[in-house]
DNA sequence: GCGAAATCCTGAATGAGTCAAGAAACGGGC
DNA sequence: GCCCGTTTCTTGACTCATTCAGGATTTCGC
């Protein structure tokens, strides 16, 4: 994907095209799950003068349009991801908090209904996998 | 519940019966989904003099034990229940926060199954509704 | 190009949560 | 019922992701 893109993506979305935004797409699409100071560096390569509050945001304005997503596991800073609207869901490692994505298992949105909503009006649901990566096992059953 | 009942539970765990536990167990369960400063509020009530790091000690060795379980939705800060084991998650209101419980829709755990699991080893699946509850629907509406 | 509005920069503040070291409490064994 | 080793609690300082604020720049419709 070219900057080329990503302009399209933000003017599709009504936002205004910055130099900021653009790296920082550029950055989520480019590192899958990264948090922020992962993404806050790989700005820098493009952009080496952008500050953390533009990071920052520029990452809360695609998260409101819906071009990013953020997710937030239980202990874990923000990371963000650029596959959106395709329900899928992650898997996060307990033990080093890598992330992966895991296709929803039962077809098209089926966690979607919630037997008893409570009178809630639910929009989304968010399934998170808690386990351990590969890595993780080879490290604790050689010990 | 009484204390008697809340030692009974930390001893069936293995853990120390102490004053702070016994109160942050009974604070945890009157209170669902409370975070963490509401607990210290509601253990104080007990418990006059207990230290905030006590607090956060126990509900520590409650969550590893399994007695509670600490949820923690994207923006929120931590909170507990009392309320394990039986598959339940939770409705989450985007613009006030609050948190209800939903029982699974589909039956018994049938999220816990992820299709592809990138060799990772699940124990644990994690549902999250997100929405708007009905105060804040009717405060919506009513602008 | 021009100007209003949105966005970015610099720099400081917030606050949930963690770390550390010594004091006190728990509970198994006598 | 008391002792002792270990766990847990207290106090107090600290970390660090994230947010806030005010002024300077940039964007984009006209």
């Amino acid at each position: 994907m070219g900057n080329a893109d990503y302009e399209q993506l933000l003017r599709g979305a009504s936002l205004r095209v910055t130099r900021p935004r653009v790296a920082v797409l550029g950055a989520v699409t480019e590192n899958a799950h990264a948090d922020t100071e992962t993404i806050l560096g790989a700005v820098r390569e493009r952009l080496p003068d952008v500050s953390h509050q533009a990071v920052y945001d520029s990452l809360a304005a695609l998260s409101a349009a819906g071009i990013v997503r953020r997710i937030q596991p239980s202990g874990s800073v923000a990371r963000y991801e650029t596959r959106v609207g395709d329900n899928h869901h992650h898997v996060v490692c307990r033990s080093c908090g890598s992330i992966a994505d895991v296709d929803c298992a039962v077809g098209h949105a089926p966690c979607l209904t919630a037997s008893d909503d409570n009178g809630f009006v639910v929009d989304e649901a968010e399934v998170i996998y808690w386990g351990t990566c590969p890595q993780c096992q080879a490290a604790q059953s050689s010990k």
